[in-house]
DNA sequence: AACCAAATGTAGGTTAACCTAACGCGCTTT
DNA sequence: AAAGCGCGTTAGGTTAACCTACATTTGGTT
């Protein structure tokens, strides 16, 4: 009820986490979330409250939680970002799984839509079109990380 | 000298400020790193003080600020990196550069180096080839924002 | 030398996000 | 029915990062 400002990033997760479990489990259990987001329930509980308090869920004490209109719409993005951002470091780029993973999910909260549009159709440009994506990988081979402490060619 | 983990994105953002007003001004004083970064003088000590702790800069009351060869070498990488961002965002995507260079800021402080050095390597795929720029940006207009509220082809 | 204003520093408060520890409750299980 | 267990909750503590309000220091002017 409180529609003020943006949630912070970690409650942006908690949206996430609750809009997969709810999608695979019907419900989202608090020990659930914890687990998911790698956080201890109590934890869950405090975020579980400023979320309801923001009017992203119905939260009750011992009631199952609830994801208003609002945190459907906003789970939804977030849950589209990610994907198309971890598609973006793992098929156009060449990053490894399970960081590509970690990155988006940080990635996620800062980038405005129309940025993540211009990569979208900066993807779908080089994909489109096999001859260019097999240009591109030659270039840029997929899992081969730079050796750790190499000097790069310019330091990033 | 407490040389943990990582800094946190607030400490790299002080840091990044420091390199600047160093570069600029030879000195970097309390007033200036909180005009840059927006915040209270108050808040600039505090984040002296847990700067120095960790050992990348030497901090005392009423002193200087100067950079540990840790703080130098630190904040060399995070405006490189800040600054290969904000050019990926506006050269390559087209995204307006304010909007980048708020953008980068966060961005700067979650992505891998490997990451960095691939989104580089598509960057400079795509720029060294005249033709394909031109075609890229035919189909990626700089500038042109998609209406804020047009539902978008699939929302992110 | 005395003084003021700008720069700096301190004290103490707030909020978000975590934690640990302890409690309450419903369900088996003995 | 008492004991044990898992889940949820509360209470209360910690840390980072901010703030406001007050105190001090310092350098330039009179």
């Amino acid at each position: 009820m409180a529609k003020i400002g943006k949630l912070s990033e970690s409650l942006e997760d908690y949206l996430e986490v609750i809009h997969h479990l709810v999608a695979e489990k019907r419900v989202a259990r608090v020990r659930d979330i914890a687990h998911r987001k790698g956080v201890k329930m109590s934890s869950v509980v405090g975020a579980l409250r400023r979320l309801s308090a923001a009017g992203y869920v119905v939260y009750r004490a011992r009631e199952f939680v609830e994801m208003t209109e609002l945190g459907e719409e906003l789970s939804r993005q977030l849950v589209a970002r990610h994907e198309f951002l971890t598609e973006f470091f793992v098929d156009l780029l060449g990053v490894d799984p399970e960081i590509a993973e970690e990155e988006a999910c940080s990635v996620e909260h800062v980038l405005s839509p129309d940025t993540m549009v211009r990569m979208r159709r900066l993807g779908r440009f080089v994909a489109g079109s096999e001859p260019l994506q097999e240009r591109f990988r030659a270039l840029n081979p997929a899992g081969a990380e730079a050796d750790e402490d190499a000097p790069l060619p310019d330091p990033l």
